[in-house]
DNA sequence: ATCGGAACGTA
DNA sequence: CGTACGTTCCGATC
């Protein structure tokens, strides 16, 4: 049975008032200086109706004037009431505009609120047998509610609604809906300046309702209401029947609309456009297209896929006809991968147009390797693959080479939407293809699928049909990248980067085992001795010492200390805070604690080491280049991008990644102050640029200028500020953190700021810039255009709307710096090659490389490193590199 | 067995 | 109430 009709009503007036106070007017105007704030909000309500509640007919109802026969039964109807901002003026018009362009119908009638137009709509509709949705701002619309009838009442802004349904009104004010305007009478609606009965709250209404039977049985029954409420009733008796005269709702106005003009039309999309290009709405037209142009992704169909299993003699012949020039295809590896190696046992290829095919590689004779390795290494012979770098191990293990990778559709759909947390190929398929990952294989040979094994029958199909997906999602991601221009820095940038992130993985840093063992019963000592010591202090043995609530129970309850910061699950014992409570107490059990602490922490850091140490006496982290939305990599299975340097006892760890047999040293080469420089580039800013090109130390020509003295005047303690002050600066720092991080009161880092930006004024207009833009546009970009999306900068939660401006700030310089060091990764490793040297990358730490240097060639790869980094773009400021060389990871540092 | 929170290491 | 990550441990939950 089809659903019953369903209409959805909208109170235009009340709900861009809403809006109006949910989001912030000064971030939502035009560059005409209309402010769009309500019809924003409105708009962004209007689609999530639509989509949420997908109703057959809509109408919107206004108020048209202040004067309705409310009005003129009460002249203080509605008084008192602040006149409407000027922000507010001409937003109603615009409303009306979009509303036109989507074709959705408004209606408003002289002299009546939108209330009455909605009641009476709604009181037609039912009639029909439609179910209604009102969404309205007003509680007027609670008396409607009925089986059918359901109020969609925003709270919290414009982000959620309550669905108001006769058993929801009943819990929430203890009347049923048809009784809702006995309980408003007298309890009175601040909003309309209509007062009730005083000392009557919704409590005591609903029990004299319960009681009488409604009002007229509370009026009938006046006298025997005792108490002071009862008196107080009596009292004002004559002002809740006029309350309720004036919140009924009038379910008869005459229309000049019919139901079936509500119905829902399609739009002209021209129209739309000029409406939203007006307004300046380009995220909200996004979601309006995306939301009704494609719907949700429902697999249409599996693949359709002919596949065969290829012999030995049959791959080149395959490869001949099935990638002729220029035709590529979608490749998927069968096998197993990580630390840097791997192993393939079976390679599937799709055309995707239908023909595919399987090789089982353990099978193939030495003339089938040959084509298959003819065609991996040959440039000009295209192929897609999804998330190569892992596949890619396993072919070299087998001792092919993999070249002409034209699309690798997990490093597109990151490019793409870099804030998703995987890239699942299904999903992906099901996203952009409407297609499920599902097996349509037909067998195009007689029996050549047949493995005489069931489960290596489905897999082999399986495998066919992803790599026909993948084929098909590469150019589908093809025409995304286009469109967002996104194609040069996959095709320059990320799919080479992924050979030379093999290779360094490949490669891995040799580690002192034996230094490393020692090192950890070092640390296991002093955890002991750590954990002996607090116990002692605390006079028990029984506290697990790494138990944030333990740790709790022991210094709040047990010890009594003052409280700490609250977090959710209690009080923080964090480091900072566990720092200030020794400072406050000079407790031994919080001394020995934080002894605990590090030790701990160093000895699993070592312990995991360790476990990673591979036969060769190497640890090979794995590089993820799909994970950080700025566009940096990752390290992971261990994580050697958070090797502890800032105290002496971490930097021992460093200590034991040395230099491998056959190599001389170690060498590391860092970027100074590359996210600093990213700033003075892209913002112009001329102080900061000088400061870069006149060699000074950055933070004291920095300190100089903002507080106004001669270089060699400026003290360690302004230095320091002004460093804080400027890493704080990319992270969207504000007064209150700066204040909390240097221990000065909000006032000072106020004041510090604004001398800062005085000087450095375009750095701030930049910062600014960048949000405003991010939020006009939807996205941020990095030098190469690297974008991401923060849809949450329009959001009408602050929390979340200031994190988002934050990210947009944040994202283009750090992303910046990430695309450099990627460029620079390339330019090293293409000279190195060029050059003919033995040496070789090793780590990417974010800012730093690490190499191993071959017998000879310190000189030479120094020179080279520190071109090829510092040329890596061209920028306003030069791009320092600092080199340092020696026999481990430490010795390097400089 | 799996998950979220807290804590902490890096840039 | 400063961004971006990954790992470990605990303790609740299944």
């Amino acid at each position: 049975m089809p659903d019953a009709p369903r209409l959805l009503l909208l109170d235009g007036h009340s709900l861009a008032y809403r809006a109006f106070y949910a989001l912030p007017a000064e971030n939502f105007s035009t560059k005409t200086g209309q402010h769009t704030n309500a019809v924003y909000g409105f708009t962004s309500m209007l689609i999530n109706m639509l989509r949420d509640e997908d109703p057959t007919h809509v109408a919107v109802a206004f108020d048209v004037s202040r004067q309705t026969f409310r009005s003129a039964e009460y002249a203080e109807y509605k008084a008192g009431r602040a006149s409407t901002p000027s922000e507010f003026e001409g937003q109603i018009s615009l409303v009306q505009e979009i509303l036109d362009a989507l074709r959705i119908p408004f209606v408003q009638v002289e002299g009546f609120e939108a209330d009455d137009v909605i009641a009476t709509l709604t009181t037609l509709a039912t009639a029909e047998g439609m179910d209604v949705l009102i969404c309205s701002g007003d509680r007027d619309t609670f008396q409607l509610v009925t089986d059918r009838v359901t109020v969609l009442y925003p709270v919290r802004g414009v982000s959620e609604v309550w669905r108001m349904t006769p058993r929801a009104v009943e819990d929430k004010y203890g009347v049923p809906p048809e009784r809702y305007s006995d309980l408003a009478a007298l309890v009175g609606e601040s909003s309309d300046n209509l007062a009730g009965v005083p000392g009557v709250g919704p409590k005591t209404a609903a029990k004299w309702i319960g009681h009488y039977a409604g009002l007229d049985g509370i009026v009938a029954h006046v006298g025997e209401i005792g108490g002071k409420a009862g008196q107080a009733l009596r009292d004002h008796l004559d002002a809740v029947l006029r309350n309720r005269r004036l919140n009924q709702l009038v379910r008869d106005l005459p229309l000049s609309v019919t139901l079936a003009d509500l119905e829902r039309r399609s739009w002209d999309r021209e129209e739309v456009h000029g409406v939203f290009d007006a307004l300046e709405f380009r995220v909200l037209r996004e979601r309006l297209f995306a939301t009704f142009e494609a719907p949700e992704p429902e697999a249409e169909s599996g693949f359709e896929v002919s596949g065969q299993a290829l012999t030995s003699a049959q791959v080149a012949e395959w490869l001949a006809t099935h990638a002729p020039a220029g035709r590529r295809l979608g490749m998927h590896v069968i096998g197993r991968w990580g630390r840097g190696t791997g192993d393939a046992r079976g390679l599937a290829l799709g055309t995707g147009g239908g023909a595919a095919a399987y090789l089982e590689l353990a099978g193939l004779d030495e003339r089938g390797d040959a084509a298959l390795a003819a065609w991996l290494a040959d440039p000009t012979r295209p192929k897609a693959i999804h998330d190569g770098k892992g596949p890619l191990h396993a072919l070299h293990a087998r001792g092919w080479q993999l070249a002409g990778v034209t699309n690798d559709t997990a490093l597109a759909a990151y490019l793409v939407k870099p804030d998703q947390r995987d890239y699942d190929l299904g999903d992906l398929a099901l996203r952009l293809l409407r297609r499920e990952l599902r097996s349509d294989v037909t067998d195009s040979g007689q029996g050549m699928l047949d493995f005489g094994d069931g489960s290596a029958e489905s897999e082999a199909s399986e495998a066919m049909v992803t790599a026909t997906a993948v084929a098909d999602l590469a150019d589908a991601l093809d025409a995304e990248l286009e469109r967002t221009g996104g194609t040069e820095l996959l095709r320059d940038v990320e799919l080479p980067l992924v050979g030379v992130l093999a290779r360094m993985e490949q490669a891995g840093i040799a580690v002192d085992l034996e230094a490393l063992e020692a090192l950890e019963g070092d640390f296991a000592a002093k955890v002991a001795q750590a954990q002996e010591d607090a116990w002692k202090a605390i006079d028990r043995r029984d506290v697990n010492l790494g138990s944030p609530k333990q740790l709790q129970e022991v210094l709040f309850d047990q010890l009594g200390l003052p409280k700490t910061k609250r977090i959710k699950t209690g009080y923080t014992t964090d480091a900072e805070s566990l720092q200030e409570l020794f400072v406050q107490t000079e407790h031994r059990f919080l001394e020995a604690l934080l002894r605990h602490r590090d030790a701990a922490k160093l000895r699993v850091t070592v312990e995991g080491l360790i476990k990673a140490v591979d036969e060769d006496g190497r640890i090979h982290t794995t590089y993820l280049q799909t994970v950080a939305a700025t566009g940096r990599l990752s390290s992971t299975d261990p994580n050697l991008q958070n090797v502890p340097i800032r105290t002496d006892e971490g930097r021992r760890i460093r200590e034991m990644f040395v230099v491998g047999s056959g190599f001389e040293s170690l060498m590391s080469a860092d970027y100074s102050q590359i996210e600093m420089r990213v700033m003075a580039h892209l913002s112009g800013d001329d102080g900061l640029i000088e400061a870069f090109r006149s060699g000074e130390d950055l933070h004291s020509f920095v300190a100089g200028r903002v507080f106004g003295v001669e270089p060699d005047e400026v003290t360690v303690a302004m230095r320091s500020k002004i460093k804080a002050m400027s890493y704080g600066l990319a992270y969207g720092l504000s007064a209150f953190g700066l204040s909390r991080q240097l221990g000065i009161s909000t006032g000072e880092a106020r004041t510090l700021m604004d001398e800062y930006f005085l000087r450095f004024g375009e750095v701030r207009d930049y910062l600014h810039r960048l949000v405003a833009e991010a939020r006009a546009t939807g996205y941020t970009a990095t030098m190469l255009g690297r974008r991401r999306y923060l849809p949450d900068l329009l959001s009408d939660n602050r929390q979340r709307r200031e994190m988002a401006e934050r990210m947009a700030l944040n994202a283009p310089i750090q992303g910046s710096a990430a695309d450099i060091m990627k460029v620079a990764m390339l330019r090293v490793d293409t000279a190195l090659a060029r050059e003919g040297l033995a040496s070789r990358m090793l780590l990417q730490v974010h800012d730093e490389l690490v190499l191993e240097i071959a017998p000879g060639e310190r000189a030479d790869v120094e020179e080279l490193v520190r071109r090829e980094m510092g040329a890596a773009v061209t920028l306003d400021v030069p791009l320092d590199v600092s080199v340092g060389v020696g026999r481990s990871w430490h010795d390097a540092a400089h």
